[in-house]
DNA sequence: GTCTATAATTCGATAGAC
DNA sequence: GTCTATCGAATTATAGAC
């Protein structure tokens, strides 16, 4: 079935007919990722799950490393948090990433394999510099401190998420979310606004 | 050159003449998995950095799973802080982890394995329960809340590690280790003994 | 105790028929 | 676009000579 009834939609994107295979490796990949890190997660257990073969994935995305590529393309949706009020960004942060790291498995993957795959550590390096540091250059009093005071808040978002969602371990699981953004959200803010001590 | 004068030393470790050997290996793991975690963390590779033969490596530990368990025996040392006075608790845990982490190569190893190995996992739950957990219970004032409070410290502590010694973001590691602590010093300390949020 | 040789898998990647 | 078949390399682990 070729896609024949499409003439002109310039800038929307050209509905291919194997999008919905590329979509659904794609989906595969991510949940492997997450739950397995790089090295375990194999093409060949990707491909079983979105249910194509394996040779599929390589004409698609060439390597194992373009794979995770396109799976992970992290966007953290910080600009959303531009109106909230600057003694409440502390809050606002750790609530909004919470969510980000419930709604969909792309975090846990990209920290996973950020870990063991030097690929995955150069990726999360740059989500760091590209959307964290100009959240805080915006905030935090002297611009100058931004770095430092980024890097604090990724510290303690990641540890939260780290010991939480990837190490489980059972008191962080136990915690409401509501817990954890009243404990961390002083935390944040403090990191971002507070005078250096 | 056999071990020959030993005759009656019951208490003090028996000096085999293969221990040289055995510590030679466990100091590669160490390495190894800290570098390249469980999986890329080959044998082969402990053994020529030991620079004995792989097959020695598996008579000696068994298994690969047998040599991380014994590469990586953890003890935090946390009844050093015992005597540090209940408002200086925070300041002193934090100390205490940048010396541990910076000395040897064992705490960064047990983090990246137990990212991605179940194992390795499993011993990072039971570092935290036997270790950690402790603390808070004799530090903080609702010994109910402990191990909220407990896992709380361990994000934090747990995540600044992850920034500034695996995932090595510059600006945390362009902070000095005193500026760590004056930063999270108090976070840990609200941590442990602040009336809950 | 140490080493050689190799078994038994598993992986990423490629070639080519249809 | 999809699949079969397979290559070449790497791994853990074992068997056995010395």
């Amino acid at each position: 079935m070729t896609a024949t009834t499409q003439q002109n939609q310039p800038p929307a994107p050209p509905p291919r007919r194997s999008d919905a295979t590329r979509t659904a490796i794609l989906a595969a990949a991510r949940e492997r990722f997450a739950a397995d890190g790089y090295e375990r997660a194999t093409i060949r257990a990707v491909a079983r799950d979105a249910r194509i073969d394996p040779s599929m994935v390589m004409r698609y995305f060439g390597s194992k490393e373009g794979l995770f590529d396109a799976a992970v393309a992290l966007d953290l949706r910080l600009p959303e948090l531009a109106r909230v009020p600057r003694e409440e960004v502390g809050r606002a942060l750790v609530d909004h990433f919470l969510h980000l790291w419930e709604e969909s498995e792309e975090l846990t993957a990209v920290l996973r394999v950020g870990v063991t795959n030097e690929a995955g550590t150069e990726r999360l390096r740059a989500i760091f510099r590209d959307q964290m540091l100009p959240v805080a250059r915006q905030v935090c009093p002297d611009p100058e401190q931004a770095p430092a005071r980024a890097a604090l808040c990724a510290s303690q978002l990641l540890g939260v998420a780290l010991t939480r969602y990837v190490l489980r371990f059972a008191p962080a699981q136990a915690l409401a979310r509501e817990e954890v953004v009243a404990w961390l959200g002083p935390t944040v803010q403090r990191y971002l606004t507070a005078p250096a001590p």
